[in-house]
DNA sequence: CGGAAATTTGAGATTGTTCAAATATGGTGG
DNA sequence: CCACCATATTTGAACAATCTCAAATTTCCG
């Protein structure tokens, strides 16, 4: 048990993954071994995991912390496109001499590692192939948000998306969970003014939408919260009968170690 | 030569992907013989290619005319997040029982076909996977324009990539191309109104940043104006030597016939 | 020619921005 | 434990961008 701590802290990120797909043993192991080769980046001065243009050798699995894929325009202004939270993946795509389409930067202390390469057909490619699946649905949520969401309503969705995304990898706590970021972090990830988003966010406590202190977020009722701002949970497959077996399952090989 | 006509029509869905992955023979006769089984459909009531929902059983390529992505918030608001143009695939996620994450609609009349199945590693399947990867390059592009862009600066950047776009079909003719969608279409796509978007580009003419008139956008000098926006080409993959070659590779088989 | 859909125009109401300054917060070294 | 600093949050007031709601016009199509 000498890797108990490194375990427990990576636990989240294997979660996840067991919780969108069906793991066995081959990709359990395979992701045990890569994550052993474990990276790490400061939110200090926004490190960089990788920068818009590098080639990308392989996807990066986030392990602890959160990350996010910013582009920057010519005269400064920035766009966080999205958050990269423990258990997900950047630079799935599976095209000739893949070149990062953004950079990745540190937004708390990040863990990450290279994710193994998963051969076609198997449980770890069914892994991945969910997990890009899901990064395009929030992608499209993204566009939605910035596209026809005021700024109240930008908040609360991506807060309820957050919260979502957070349970899969079991860091959320009931209807709250630690949320690293500025105000400036959201707004450039809203596509609004860091004043306005204080301002947006005064007023959703005041309602008692949401309560936010000390770096937690706190969602009353984010059932009744979704339904008022018209969100539907995010969903790109089917639910099937094994579905709800899959996502209760227990990890194989949790147990054996490395 | 008796389906000349209709090759002709489709020509550009073809050359689109020859253009953006080496096809082989395997690839484009299968290529072919899906396009053989043809489906239409037409703008009138914004008629449905795939419904939110539904399971996706294969991809859709888009052989002519113009269909979109959209999002409907249940008070009625609609987002399109993208267009889809001809060449251009929908539905390529590779998760288990994939269902459509929002509705496909005519916006032009529209032919299309299922997509044929590509093994892994074939000709077909690289040419799947470069799609998708500028797909999702163009939803980041959606999502910076919606977040950091004023609404001159989003008309602009939207017809640049939709010049980009259409050239790779060959749907543009040097500096412009045929626009089939009402102002609203485009309100929608940029998260404005109609009446915003009648505003902006009359100030657009005005400073003769493009010509549009009878459904035809023109842009005397997309490379400048390109510059004055910040935009920067979309590229998913590192150029190598031999790409110059494949995008000016003439299309095999293409004389053959079926 | 007629009618539906699309574009254009006007004027006032909202929402979000800008700029600048004040206040709070968290981490650090003494 | 406290003082101090850098960073983050909060506030104010003027300004700019965009929306809303009609009501013309124009265009497209049969």
């Amino acid at each position: 048990m000498r890797h108990s701590a490194t375990m427990a802290h990576d636990q989240p990120a294997l979660l996840r993954l067991a919780r969108i797909a069906t793991l066995d043993q081959g990709a359990v192991g395979a992701l045990r071994q890569a994550m052993e080769r474990r990276r790490y980046a400061s939110s200090f001065h926004a490190q960089e995991l990788l920068r818009e243009g590098d080639t990308v050798d392989a996807p990066l699995f986030m392990l602890s912390g959160w990350a996010a894929r910013v582009k920057i325009l010519p005269d400064g202004r920035r766009q966080i496109l999205n958050f990269l939270l423990p258990g997900e993946l950047f630079g799935l795509g599976r095209q000739a001499d893949p070149c990062a389409p953004c950079s990745i930067v540190a937004i708390s202390h990040v863990t990450y590692c290279l994710a193994p390469r998963a051969s076609p057909g198997s449980a770890l490619d069914a892994a991945y192939a969910m997990s890009q699946a899901l990064d395009e649905a929030y992608m499209a949520a993204a566009v939605v948000r910035l596209g026809r969401m005021n700024a109240r309503e930008r908040l609360c969705d991506l807060f309820l998306e957050l919260l979502e995304r957070l349970r899969l990898s079991g860091n959320a706590t009931g209807d709250s969970y630690a949320l690293p970021v500025t105000q400036e972090i959201l707004g450039d990830t809203l596509g609004m003014t860091s004043v306005h988003v204080n301002r947006s966010l005064q007023s959703l406590r005041r309602a008692e939408e949401l309560r936010l202190a000390s770096g937690r977020l706190n969602l009353p009722e984010p059932e009744a919260l979704a339904m008022r701002i018209g969100r539907t949970p995010i969903r790109v497959s089917i639910p099937r009968r094994t579905a709800a077996r899959s996502f209760s399952a227990p990890l194989p090989g949790l147990h054996g170690g490395a």
